[in-house]
DNA sequence: CATTAATGCAAGTATTCACTTGCATATAAT
DNA sequence: ATTATATGCAAGTGAATACTTGCATTAATG
């Protein structure tokens, strides 16, 4: 390749169909973003549905169980704090695709737009087993800890996109820090 | 008017516009789902623009006072549950206007585009002094009422918005009382 | 040097789509 | 009955856009 236009135009693609969505994004917006020439597109992708499919399997990044569970500790707010970082880590990697999921039509994109969800529940059964774990120690005063694993990826995930909408991302958030306080606090078995 | 077109307009735009945004929704297909001629539609709205940011600005539904602030009781697992039942009820209304904010376009509707995190904002704000006042009781662990305001806030959203994605927000969320029972127990000064 | 692969350029095609115009028609109001 | 209003219908316009074809050019490779 002379200028690795594939990934140029890969990267293109991702900041315009983030921003914008599938239709509102032309393919010749793309190629002048790229640096590109729009027919170079059509040579590599063939057409514009494969360069959007393409470009969401290719930036997205699947949750890793070890940065979820690699330093517990059992001690409830240290060990949700732990989760927070890990999931705030591959939530800035994914914003993208983030915004790719919410914005896709999903009568013409299924799977992508079912990946979002998936990959929400993948952190909660991730994390699923620590709180039937807590529980098993008497540490939780609640009977359901898969709902606690859910919730608390919710959460996570709502305030994230939150932060996300308020342009906040970047700053390290503090906040998550008080989260997981409260929450962890709202759990425990305190007798 | 013969048959109530604008209404029917409307509310086709409606379901379209959440569905798939705005780009991808033709006149059209509007016109069909509306059994009107696509004419009307221009007759009526001049042109597609308006259409859109009128839809969003006739269906939105904001936040009223006094749905959160009615029945206080400074029991705090009591009152979470009725801001989260004012806040449920809300959103419910809401699911489309909040399918469109998200699809939006910032560049072209960056009104729209602001709405929803602006409505989000405010029902910080409204539910923020009761937090105040549970601080000075001395029933609060923390020192940051309003963060917590906010917290409780975007933990709601997000939470609300993984029971629309996964289309189980109209079942009756016995979820949500879990969570306020978490949040309370987690904020609340036990000594 | 010769070949091959990647890319650019020019031009074009077919389709979709927002939006317009002119006229006919049906209903409601006066 | 007449006027005004709302709507439908036929036809069309101009622009954007996805995608194609044929040829030239450049650069890397053998």
């Amino acid at each position: 390749m002379l200028q690795n236009s594939r990934e140029r135009i890969l990267s293109a693609s991702l900041d315009l169909f983030s921003e914008k969505g599938y239709k509102s994004v032309s393919t010749n917006e793309i190629a002048e973003k790229a640096g590109v020439n729009e027919i170079t597109i059509f040579r590599i992708f063939g057409k514009k549905k494969n360069l959007y499919t393409e470009v969401f399997y290719s930036f997205r990044m699947k949750p890793d169980p070890q940065d979820f569970l690699g330093n517990i500790t059992y001690i409830p707010e240290d060990d949700l704090r732990a989760f927070a970082s890990a999931f705030l880590k591959l939530f800035i990697c994914n914003t993208k695709i983030v915004n790719m999921s919410f914005r896709v039509v999903q009568s013409e994109f299924r799977e992508i737009a079912d990946e979002l969800k998936q990959q929400i529940m993948d952190i909660s059964s991730i994390i699923k087993p620590y709180f039937i774990e807590l529980k098993s120690r008497g540490l939780l005063c609640s009977d359901d800890p898969g709902f606690l694993a859910v919730l608390f990826t919710d959460m996570l995930f709502g305030y994230s996109l939150q932060l996300l909408k308020n342009g906040k991302l970047d700053i390290l958030p503090s906040g998550i820090k008080e989260l997981c306080s409260v929450f962890a606090r709202g759990i425990i078995n305190n007798r």
